[in-house]
DNA sequence: TGTTAATGTATGAGCGTTCAACCAAAGGAG
DNA sequence: CTCCTTTGGTTGAACGCTCATACATTAACA
């Protein structure tokens, strides 16, 4: 690949037509679950995330982190949650710190109305039009940009000299 | 693959491993435009569309598709930049219902300005992460996706039978 | 030609996210 | 033990997006 610091043809396509899948799928998601369920996709995430645990309750930093939600937006997310009854706070007893979010029987419920509609939403749109193998590969190619996403590496610094070349 | 109306294991590692990544890409994207440029991803895609376009202008609507907005979003978006004096809103000759978003030379010189940091961005997250198979791979798969997207294809409607198994 | 439908866009309210600031509790170093 | 730093979490303002609505122009058609 040439390193000139721009995209190849192939890489410009790629990223152009993935950025287009990717924004569309969020918003059929997000559509999906607001009409049918009156929740967005990141709150159903939550719920999700909290019934899979024993105990279905979890520390608000580690609920963040099975999110990807930053701590001040899961902070928000669970307030509204909280005051739907889908979700209550409790004091967390080892580190007074702490917060945990527990997933109520309501909220419960609602997750499991829930779900049904949106594994079929992610069916029809996804894995309904990928074959076995893309399916693996989609996971490699996830696993591989997060690996540059969790650690908070450094975001390359632009270059100005570029900048003032283009602006001309 | 079971079609009983989940997902298999390899699906949701898959969709999971998916999600996190395009989230916090999506994050990761749109901080560094906003810290180096002061305008969201979003704006950056407007401006660079239009950017690429003989004349810099488009219609509305047209740069709405391309952007992967609605209509009500790039309005507002527009609106936004139209006031930093990057877009101006032209009126349409031959369609007097369409507005005309074109390009200022302040608009070009800003999207001149926040392309190096922002490509470098993608690259040292995305492209360089990923292998030239991969990065066709990926393409294959936004652009499988992307077709059952583009048409507003029926959403499957829920399973209300499924949803009562599963509140019990 | 007059009526109705479809198209293109704008607007305002409501909501979710970000960012910066803040506070409280825990850990470490002197 | 005190100070300082780090960690965990919350809050409010600013902003972008969604949704419903509205309006003007064009197309279809009887």
């Amino acid at each position: 690949m040439t390193d000139d610091g721009w995209l190849t043809a192939e890489q410009l396509d790629a990223w152009l037509t993935f950025r287009a899948a990717s924004t569309l799928l969020d918003a059929a998601l997000d559509r999906q679950l607001q009409r049918d369920a009156g929740l967005p996709h990141a709150y159903y995430l939550i719920l999700a995330m909290l019934s899979d645990v024993p105990g279905r309750t979890l520390r608000m930093s580690d609920l963040a982190l099975m999110t990807q939600s930053s701590q001040s937006r899961l902070s928000h997310a669970v307030a509204r949650l909280e005051r739907n009854g889908w979700v209550r706070r409790v004091p967390c007893p080892d580190d007074r710190r702490s917060t945990l979010a527990r997933l109520t029987d309501a909220g419960f419920d609602v997750l499991a109305a829930a779900a049904p509609g949106h594994v079929a939403t992610v069916r029809a749109h996804v894995f309904d039009r990928l074959t076995a193998e893309q399916v693996a590969q989609l996971r490699e190619i996830g696993a591989a940009i997060l690996g540059g996403l969790d650690a908070p590496q450094a975001c390359p610094d632009r270059s100005p000299a570029q900048a003032a070349r283009l602006a001309e």
